[in-house]
DNA sequence: TTGCTCCTCACGTCACGTGAGGTGGC
DNA sequence: TTGCTCCTCACGTCACGTGAGGTGGC
């Protein structure tokens, strides 16, 4: 990272695991915005931005769709403001709005649990079948 | 279902939890064509049928394509199979491949794993989130 | 005859992947 | 000057969703 504190795109996809065209993508939907670009026109991100994305990241798996998690980013920022710029009101829609989003993570959170029993079940039913072909699982290996 | 043992599409999609558009999108793409046709070109679907859509529908989840679904269901049908219809060379490069399958799962179940207690965390980062802006989850509830 | 279920196009969508052709900056 | 990294189109892909307009069968 140079001295600047600033990132060139290539650094953020290997600290996020993302490709560079989702990163990409991200920006085109308005999701995760590059704070600064370079002269040449070179993405430059800060460590914020990349925090972002791993919120993003997160998201993915639970199923949650890129304007879903965009709002919830939304949410977190606005509510991240100074008291002057937000009234009480709207502070406790924003509220309400995470509550949402922290009961939908963990409704998914316990989706994932019922695939992930799934998941076990159908590897111990080929376990099985491969028993009965007489190949047991691991055999000559 | 009618005495005949065959299923319309709107029963196979009560029965699987899959659209009428995913089952049809799957006879598209070749991976589950109904048994028989009515007269008047309604799709008729068997127990076998269904049981292959529900072998479908676990390997979702689990990050398969449906190109190598379909390659799994083919080695299973090719597995069961009478012996004088394959030889013996054959059966083992089948066999094979299932065992590659069954290792496929089995990493993709750990995934989930992975993917399970990173979902729990976030949710506990929300829970943390909540408690510090005041509004304790669960509250007002 | 009326409903409900099914049919076939066919275009749309979401979240990117994958070149093509070109430029920035150490 | 050479490499490596980055850029912008722009078309392709996967797994469907969503009408439009029409028909089957109890």
């Amino acid at each position: 990272m140079p001295p600047s504190g600033l990132m060139q795109i290539g650094e953020v996809a290997e600290r996020t695991g993302l490709s560079l065209r989702t990163i990409r993508y991200y920006e085109e939907v308005g999701i995760v915005v590059p704070a600064a670009r370079s002269q040449g026109g070179f993405r430059l991100y800060t460590d914020a931005d990349v925090a972002r994305l791993r919120v993003v990241k997160r998201m993915k798996p639970l199923d949650f769709s890129l304007e879903q998690t965009r709002e919830l980013l939304d949410v977190l920022d606005r509510l991240a403001a100074e008291p002057p710029g937000i009234d009480a009101e709207e502070r406790l829609r924003l509220v309400a709005t995470l509550r949402d989003f922290h009961d939908g993570v963990r409704a998914r959170a316990t989706a994932l649990e019922a695939q992930l029993r799934t998941a076990r079940e159908f590897a111990a039913e080929l376990t099985e079948h491969l028993a009965v072909l007489g190949q047991p699982a691991g055999a000559g290996r």
